[in-house]
RNA sequence: GGGCGCUUAGCUCAGUUGGCUAGAGCAUCUCGUUUACACCGAGAGGGUCAGGGGUUCGAGUCCCUUAGCGCCCACCA
């Protein structure tokens, strides 16, 4: 007997009408707090990567919280005491230069404004992008614990951020020097040598005659600051210079270099001599530290050139370019140009050009020993990652981390910028250099004398290093530090494995030396990168851009969610479009229809604890398949398959249970004792929910509500393995075989589906009454005596439907092809020899079951 | 210049350590108001797994090679 009206499920899934309340529910819930959870633990934490400061929600965060909420919430589920830690960051220069570009638009700058009011300004602004990424993160459903929120630039993070400095400083592992470093003009600041991004352009390389040498350049007016020649050492040409000082006179404008040998000089290229400018090329830097070379500063940080460009100081690079090149021709020093390729550094935050210049900088030593330890920085990193205890998945971007470090230079961690962290770092009158925690600190070391605070702000980078445990209280002992640290999992793009995860290992290991575990997390997920359909970035120019808040409008976030994860590879980049999200918005709606369904069909809604006792073969085959999806689907997330896991749980739901499971409990439960369908579709239902809340957490859990247990289905318990009974995964098999076979004899036969013609059917393996079920899934009359009509088999069973539609030739000779190569293989001696028994066995099967088919033509 | 990845149905993709007549979703075609769902159901068509060679009883899967596409790194002035 049905009951009426006892659930209200509208016939369609409208995702906009519960999400928000579903949220709030959890929020209101407290259990996005670890503080809250019944567990006992173990703790599981995730950090959350900061969004930049744009405060738009891009398909890229979309993805990684979709990834991340997975995570955590299957672990919640499993019983675990989870933290998943949200955060901002204050994204330094691409915050600084996002303002600059609106007060540009005000028809101001920062210049104008002064630092404090600028800052102001920039504070403003931030706090705004706060705003919506928390809107934009709790619509995607993140289970994230909101009160401890973190962000970089607070006050309780810069207390890390100084003490990390500090004890850097004192070891010796950060110093101040004069080198060469990546300037971007329009900034107005350094940059890490990952920070500079290169891009091709059509360039011109001049030929300069150049005393006894000409020299290929593409940047002539560097050649104003050149200090040293270099040479091939077997470059017979050049012998008689080598070692020797001379002044070369560039159209009037003297200058003295020292000509020198390295292998480094190609002498194929261009003129097989280079030209040495150390103050304003790596290379060069290098050359002349090598060689001991002067060093001559040509140009400023504004672009233009200093006293020592002679008659061109004070002009601009291009300027100073455009002039000397007409001299030199004046002076018929231009050999020839030649049309060239080359790559043009670039800012990666306003793709400005770079002008790499030495300048007075604060340094990250990477090479040197730490005090007492034997081993640098650089070593420390590589070697956490070496021996396994950092896992990076997938594995290939293991070797790109271990190339990336290996080939680390000291990092420059100081920005001109006025955005960010200021170096604690303070200089008396005399320049004596004090580093210090706090003004008041800096003052007493002082002792009297004025002092002024470094006007440089750290690297963004230097901060976000620090995330894992910064955001947890160190470098006081908390308990949070002392629980949640290290986090299990960092799940991050693979486009920051070196900006953000490379940095995070480095200064965890380092700073977190003395603790029990120095590690900033064991495992590090990578994704991939989201692209439209023709595997194009998205951008906003293009126009190709999908909207995530668009999708959630339209689709609800479950869909969108899904969309991110199925079909999504670790490190490889996925393709993206509407349809697709769309497919999962249609299938939200089928788990919500066959909850609905199986709602209306049971005599009451309630939770079944135990494994209910089946009665047919089609019960023992729904639960043996749900038993082997939870085992699988279980493995495949502890092992980070999201995709699999998911793939896996959508064929479960509408191909098995769906498709076959519902439609014959409809048949089978008026024969049936009251009630005992009711069990194996509660059990099963509930269960379901639990194992798709991670993927699609808002439909699952409104659909819980309907059991009514005062508790929600984010803390439910994830089912247990159970054994899975293979004979009988294998007889419904045959069950199915045989209603496809019905229903496609009657398709080829132009049989109307509401024809019951009559059908003869018999086997070894399904019951009467499972044949029965047959019989009306395929829509035919059973008999009890054979007809005259078409036959056919599966493994188990065979029959005959009244239909004179036999096998094509065709049809007949590929069977009878596939029969001959078969009998072959299982003839073939080395085949039976050397093949395992269970594949043996398989094929011999097979081969009964087409020759059966056959035979029954 | 080095390194990595990709190439499977019209499209987007699965295919564990080699072992069903290579699968799914979308799209296409045919049929269907069987009282959960048309955001649905039943059925069909469509693939020399980029090309070539090798190892093996057996290759989409392993090895070599060619081609095309993509990404990362790099100081050729």
């Amino acid at each position: 007997m049905k009951k009426e009206n006892k659930i209200d499920m509208p016939k369609a899934y409208e995702a906009g009408n519960y999400e928000d309340q579903i949220y709030q529910d959890w929020e209101q819930s407290g259990l996005f707090n670890p503080d809250n959870l019944k567990s006992t633990g173990p703790e599981f934490t995730i950090s959350m990567p900061p969004p930049n400061a744009t405060g738009v929600l891009h398909l890229g965060h979309a993805a990684a919280l979709a990834y991340e909420d997975l995570i955590i919430r299957y672990q919640r589920l499993q019983g675990k005491k989870t933290l998943w830690l949200p955060g901002t960051d204050h994204a330094a220069i691409a915050t600084q230069t996002k303002v600059e570009k609106i007060l540009a638009e005000e028809g101001t700058d920062r210049r104008a404004l002064g630092r404090d009011k600028f800052l102001d300004k920039v504070q403003e602004f931030v706090a705004g992008s706060q705003d919506t990424i928390r809107k934009q993160t709790r619509k995607m459903g993140a289970s994230c614990d909101w009160s401890r929120e973190a962000y970089t630039l607070s006050n309780e993070l810069s207390v890390a951020v100084n003490e990390a400095f500090i004890k850097m400083y004192n070891d010796g592992l950060i110093y101040r020097g004069n080198r060469i470093v990546n300037w971007c003009p329009r900034c107005g600041s350094t940059l890490a040598d990952d920070e500079v991004e290169y891009k091709e352009q059509q360039a011109r390389l001049y030929y300069i005659k150049y005393g006894p040498f000409t020299v290929a350049t593409t940047r002539p007016e560097t050649k104003l600051a050149d200090t040293g020649v270099a040479v091939h050492p077997d470059d017979q040409r050049y012998q008689k210079y080598v070692g020797k000082d001379l002044e070369i006179d560039l159209a009037g404008h003297k200058i003295k270099v020292k000509v020198f040998t390295d292998k480094e000089v190609d002498p194929e290229f261009g003129s097989g001599v280079v030209g040495g400018t150390p103050a304003h090329s790596v290379v060069d830097f290098e050359f002349a530290q090598k060689h001991k070379l002067e060093v001559i500063k040509l140009i400023n940080e504004d672009g233009k050139l200093l006293e020592s460009g002679g008659k061109y100081a004070g002009l601009n690079v291009l300027v100073a370019r455009e002039k000397f090149v007409a001299d030199l021709q004046k002076s018929k020093q231009i050999e020839k140009i030649e049309d060239y390729q080359n790559n043009l550094s670039i800012c990666y935050r306003c793709d400005t050009p770079i002008e790499p210049l030495t300048s007075e900088q604060w340094f990250v030593a990477v090479d040197k020993k730490l005090p007492g330890r034997k081993k640098t920085l650089k070593e420390l990193s590589l070697e956490v990652v070496r021996s396994g205890d950092i896992e990076i998945v997938p594995k290939r971007f293991e070797k790109t981390y271990y190339h990336w470090m290996e080939n680390l230079h000291d990092w420059c961690i100081s920005r001109q910028i006025w955005w960010g962290h200021r170096i604690p770092v303070w200089y008396t009158e005399n320049n004596e250099v004090i580093v210090a925690r706090t003004e008041v600190e800096a003052q007493k070391l002082a002792k009297g004398k004025k002092i002024t605070q470094d006007l440089d702000t750290l690297d963004t980078w230097f901060s976000s290093s620090l995330w894992t445990f910064s955001t947890l209280g160190w470098p006081d002992k908390t308990k949070d530090f002392k629980n949640f640290h290290p986090n299990q999992v960092m799940e991050t793009g693979y486009d920051i494995l070196f900006f953000w995860v490379a940095r995070m290992i480095l200064m965890s290991e380092y700073l977190l030396a003395k603790e029990k575990d120095s590690r900033p997390f064991k495992t590090v997920y990578l994704h991939g990168m989201i692209r439209d359909q023709d595997g194009k970035k998205m951008s906003k120019s293009k126009g190709n851009g999908i909207d995530p808040l668009d999708m959630i409008d339209k689709f609800g976030t479950d869909a969108l969610r899904l969309s991110l994860v199925i079909g999504a590879a670790p490190g490889a980049d996925m393709r993206l479009y509407e349809d697709k999200i769309a497919g999962y918005r249609n299938f939200v709606n089928k788990l919500w229809n066959i909850s609905r369904f199986i709602f209306g069909q049971v005599n009451e809604i309630k939770q079944i604890k135990t494994e209910p006792k089946p009665i047919t073969l089609t019960d023992k085959w729904i639960l043996a398949e749900f038993n082997k999806l939870a085992v699988e689907v279980t493995s495949d997330l502890e092992k980070y398959k999201f995709s699999s896991a998911g793939e896996k749980l959508y064929e479960f739901t509408w191909a098995k249970l769906a498709d076959w499971y519902l439609e014959i409990a409809k048949l089978e439960t008026p024969r049936h004792a009251q009630g005992s369908k009711d069990q194996i579709l509660l059990y099963i239902l509930e269960r379901l929910l639990v194992l798709w809340h991670p993927f699609t957490p808002f439909v699952t859990e409104v659909i819980w509500k309907e059991f009514k247990t005062g508790g929600f289905l984010m803390v439910a318990d994830w089912p247990q393995a159970k054994k899975v009974d293979n004979k009988v995964l294998d007889n419904f098999a045959d069950l199915q075989d045989l209603v496809t076979q019905i229903r496609n004899i009657k398709a080829e036969n132009k049989i109307a589906p509401t024809d019951f013609v009559d059908c003869y059917l018999t086997s070894q393996v399904l019951s009467r009454d499972d044949l029965q079920v047959v019989a009306q899934l395929g829509r035919v009359t059973l008999q009890a005596e054979a007809i005259n009509g078409t036959k056919f088999a599966t493994a188990h069973s065979q029959g005959e439907i009244n239909a004179t539609k036999a096998m094509t030739d065709k049809e007949k000779q590929v069977l009878e092809k596939y029969i001959k190569s078969m009998e072959a293989k299982v003839k073939n001696k080395s085949f039976v020899s050397n093949a395992p028994k269970e594949v043996i066995k398989d094929n011999k099967k097979r081969l009964a079951e087409a020759k059966n088919k056959l035979a029954n033509q």
